[in-house]
DNA sequence: TGACCGGAGTCTGTATACAGCGTTAGAGTT
DNA sequence: AACTCTAACGCTGTATACAGACTCCGGTCA
């Protein structure tokens, strides 16, 4: 059995507040009251108040100092910032796999899904669903290659910081034209990170990695300036105190 | 009213069984019945849930595929990956501070603070408690120092993962003698750290920051190797499998 | 003798009850 | 009309009740 089909409430609390908070339900600020909310998702307290501990956790939800929770509100600077942590922890997963030595099953394992990433990226065939589940895969090996659970754990985390994961500027809608060379230029980089692992090449891992990560920055930058009307499509972006 | 205050019942569960862990009143990966527990710490088992969540969260407990907690167990290279961590993630701080440049006030403050550093490491009068609270406040400080609640945030938490904090080798017991020459040479890199903050230099700051982590590192490695008979006082060492 | 089955007991996940604090609306006063 | 005080309501934190799942032990059958 699964746990996620253990605490099936718990599960459910997660995902439709987590999914309603990042969607934009609540107004930046907005305090969330446990009953309203519990009733609104069809559930009990209990595993509400868990789910909001959680997101709490992932600062998406901040605690109020008199009880209860409100939604988080961020600066563009706590985002950039998200971003640049995701790039540090990933980047450092790359550099310890490099320094270690990865599995090579493990390097095998990547390259298949580099190659299937690339028949993905093909604007003739492009299917958006499944670059999302490849690139996120991708980065998912990426956090374990480093051998350690740890260290997988917190890359996994970061990949939750609003607005920071590699998918957040995809997700939840069709390709966005203006992004699609950034897909290429991702996939390139991809690439290179696989190999300086395989070369065992611990500094350009890592710097290959924090620079993978600003691709999500430009894409920031690109939807704040160029194409706010996109901003509303992108989750966690209407969190954004402008 | 302080958050503490309010959630009294919370806050005892996680300190209280925080403990319990840390200091091996469980055999790495022995389960946890909740009842059991809640019962021998006083409190019900609402709260205690919480502070399990949490602590799993942190890594010390992992849920188990049917239900329940059990205590964590890590090898070496998951406390040295855990410390490896926080040194990537207090030099990122560091390397933001300098980059953007600091407050001029919190310079001045961590200024302050080194200074009391000196003279708390002073052998003459060295008080043990006073110790580890600054140099927690130094940590503390470095991690705000880049300006971004995410990145305090995550350094807070680099600190909690298990023997990963700057204090785990010091925390609850008189002065290693060992170690005093090691708190010099911490002392040393504070400096350091706060100069290459200052003048902006962020690469030299990073780097500083992750090689003041590998202090711990050393003294890990010191204590498993030199003296096994330690273990038992450092906090969380209990759970590394041997 | 060993393996399989069943049932009592234990434990978890979830719902609900309850008490205390915070908040707000409304009446009364200036 | 504005301000204050109070009382009622709402909300949170905590405890407890409950139902289903798992465990473990003893018994039975091959």
């Amino acid at each position: 059995m699964d746990r996620t089909d253990r605490n099936a409430q718990f599960t459910r609390a997660l995902m439709g507040l987590r999914s309603l908070v990042l969607n934009g339900a609540f107004a930046g600020g907005e305090r969330l009251p446990e009953t309203n909310v519990a009733e609104r998702l069809g559930l009990s307290r209990t595993p509400l108040r868990q789910a909001m501990d959680r997101l709490v956790d992932e600062g998406l939800l901040e605690r109020v100092e008199t009880g209860g929770c409100r939604v988080a509100r961020f600066s563009m600077d706590e985002i950039v910032a998200a971003i640049e942590l995701r790039g540090v922890l990933e980047g450092t997963a790359a550099r310890l796999a490099a320094e270690r030595g990865a599995d090579p099953d493990m390097l095998q394992a990547m390259d298949d899904l580099l190659c299937a990433l690339d028949a993905a990226i093909d604007p003739e065939r492009f299917d958006f669903k499944t670059y999302v589940r490849l690139n996120d895969a991708f980065h998912d090996m990426l956090a374990e290659m480093a051998g350690s659970q740890i260290v997988a754990r917190e890359c996994a985390r970061a990949r939750r910081l609003p607005a920071a994961s590699p998918g957040a500027f995809l997700q939840g809608q069709d390709l966005i034209p203006d992004f699609r060379d950034s897909l290429r230029r991702a996939q390139v980089q991809h690439r290179a990170i696989h190999d300086a692992i395989r070369a065992r090449e611990g500094a350009r891992a890592e710097a290959l990695g924090r620079e993978h990560a600003r691709l999500a920055r430009t894409n920031l930058e690109y939807v704040m300036t160029q194409a706010p009307d996109l901003a509303d499509r992108v989750p966690g972006l209407a969190l954004v105190e402008t």
